[in-house]
DNA sequence: GCGGTTCACTGAAACGGTTCACTGAACCGC
DNA sequence: GCGGTTCAGTGAACCGTTTCAGTGAACCGC
């Protein structure tokens, strides 16, 4: 045959051994028919070439033994290593992630997740741009939702490994507080709902306590952009930041070295979240850690169970944060 | 309604608007239909929030609208940047892609590959792990496919990034030379056909055209399995490093200062690729730069011709690489 | 030898769209 | 007033599975 040669059908496997094309469905899946059978209907199978359509097998069963992976932003270095994490072990469960990102817009992360339902993903983990919206609530209705980092307002999800943020926030504002800074920029990424979010209006709040002079400026995730928002804030002479991202964070370090400032003895910058390459950097970075591995495995456990069809259950982790001391906080 | 409410089907807006569901089906895509039906069509599933369900469409007309990415290994930062980057120039095309990972692993390559294919993925951005894999040929019959680092062997892909890996090794070895380096550890990402690959190969024959001392090691990207490697390498006694992804550089950075070992004083660290993260290190990182946003520019306008039906053609776009140098060659 | 199970399998109807071949009406020039 | 186009829309087949409701045969105990 020159042609590409179309691909068999079940109909083709169920000629060649004589049975319905439903007896073959069955016996491939190993159900209801003698072992015989199902013997030799995998050879023929096999013979033929034949390999279930699972745009077929979606559209007629509703299922595809997939899972979806929606990230609010993957520029940001974490999430990238989360989405790595949650590949890796979804591998190792035997199934594989769609892995989407919603590049930090809330329109797009709702149309992605949609996208991702219709597509019949059996769970979907989401780390959500906007864990207000209100769609949230309805996509939980027909597919299990994972959630990490927040929990999605109003929404019946599977499970939730959710960071507690008041208290990261708190570790980084008392430790900057600590070491005698008064005035700090935040650098947050760019969000849905800035600043209602709890995080953000606990940074708020904190620095009241604390006696903190804040300024809360959104940054990219992106190094370039990053380094440029922060090279601003340093030429409107602010001196101590804490980066809601450690990705922000490279970028006060870029900036910094742009203009010959030194870290910490001029400049002193806090991280938040711990990527691997933070402990690299010289001065190390001093940032919160969120203990990747155990929300990795969380999350995966999670939704490998709802993925299989588990009885609906609502897991909710939350993960305590730990300061790692680096050494870029003067 | 209490229940999730079914959602609408093309036969009930057929009903509602008193047209046959082919009708219905060419309004909503301006097709054959006059505009003032359009219009009628448009209302109407609007009302009871009917949208096409993309797997029966799928099913139908073998389109997807999507783009798949598949990764050889997501954990090579790089390659995260990289799929970061053609995530975002598809948005400003108003598509988006599924992103896998092979996870290096040359039989999940081959089944990812062909999911998204059976996933009617109407073109593919594939950084294969084994270029020279048979199953290539098979797959560019029926689906357009770009590739990008290496061409696939014998296979007719829709287009290719491919880079001049013989050049960026004569050029990182040539460096490593002129700087007085004999004995050179390369620490090469595992991959499918080693050594068989054409950059292997030439590495070992620029070795031998320079007089140099080659060992060639397998590393994984991980940084805390990069680094394992690189501690082993410099126990044996190893002090100059090609390492064929700047991720793998990292961890020799990270194993080096473990050991209290200065670069480029008493270790040298040549990378491969330029992440973003290399400029950020002390000393920042001598590397070959690809440059990634040509890279990225040049795959998605080739997918998106493609994924569009444009005529079959076949570019091919050879990547220069230009040497980085900042500071890790002693 | 009879009702009742179980077993292995079948037929046909979904699933929710797209597309092909066709139709009736309107319109054209001549 | 007639053949030929074009236009807007229809009906039915089709995409390749799964699944539901049967069906006939074999086997059961009694």
């Amino acid at each position: 045959m020159p042609q590409p040669r179309k691909r068999a059908t079940i109909r083709e496997v169920a000629k060649a051994t004589g049975l319905s094309p439903a007896a073959v469905s069955y016996a491939l899946r190993g159900l209801q028919v003698s072992e015989e059978t199902i013997e030799r209907v995998r050879r023929a199978a096999e013979e033929l070439g034949y390999e279930a359509d699972p745009i077929a097998r979606a559209l007629a069963s509703g299922r595809t033994g997939t899972v979806g992976l929606l990230c609010g932003s993957l520029e940001d270095l974490w999430q990238q290593a989360l989405a790595v994490g949650i590949g890796r072990a979804l591998k190792d469960n035997d199934r594989y992630a769609f892995i989407l990102d919603a590049a930090g817009d809330p329109a797009r992360e709702r149309t992605l997740a949609r996208q991702l339902r219709d597509q019949r993903v059996d769970a979907l983990i989401v780390q959500p741009v906007d864990p207000a919206a209100p769609f949230w609530a309805g996509l939980c209705e027909g597919l299990p939702v994972v959630a990490i980092g927040d929990a999605l307002a109003g929404a019946r999800t599977a499970g939730e490994v959710v960071f507690d943020n008041r208290a990261g926030v708190t570790l980084a504002l008392e430790h900057l507080r600590g070491r005698g800074h008064r005035r700090v920029a935040v650098l947050t990424p760019t969000r849905a709902s800035t600043p209602d979010r709890p995080a953000d209006l606990h940074v708020l709040a904190e620095a009241g306590r604390l006696g903190l002079d804040i300024e809360v400026v959104t940054a990219p995730q992106a190094l370039a952009a990053a380094t440029e928002v922060a090279g601003m804030a340093l030429a409107a002479g602010h001196r101590a930041f804490f980066c809601f991202a450690d990705s922000i964070a490279y970028g006060v370090y870029a900036a910094a070295a742009e203009r010959e400032l030194s870290i910490p003895g001029e400049v002193t910058v806090m991280g938040y979240d711990d990527h691997p390459m933070s402990g690299l950097l010289s001065p190390g970075l001093t940032t919160v850690d969120w203990d990747i591995d155990g929300i990795v495995r969380a999350a995966v456990r999670m939704v490998v169970f709802a993925a299989d069809g588990g009885p609906p259950r609502h897991d909710r982790i939350v993960q305590a944060p730990q300061l790692r001391e680096r050494g870029s906080v003067g």
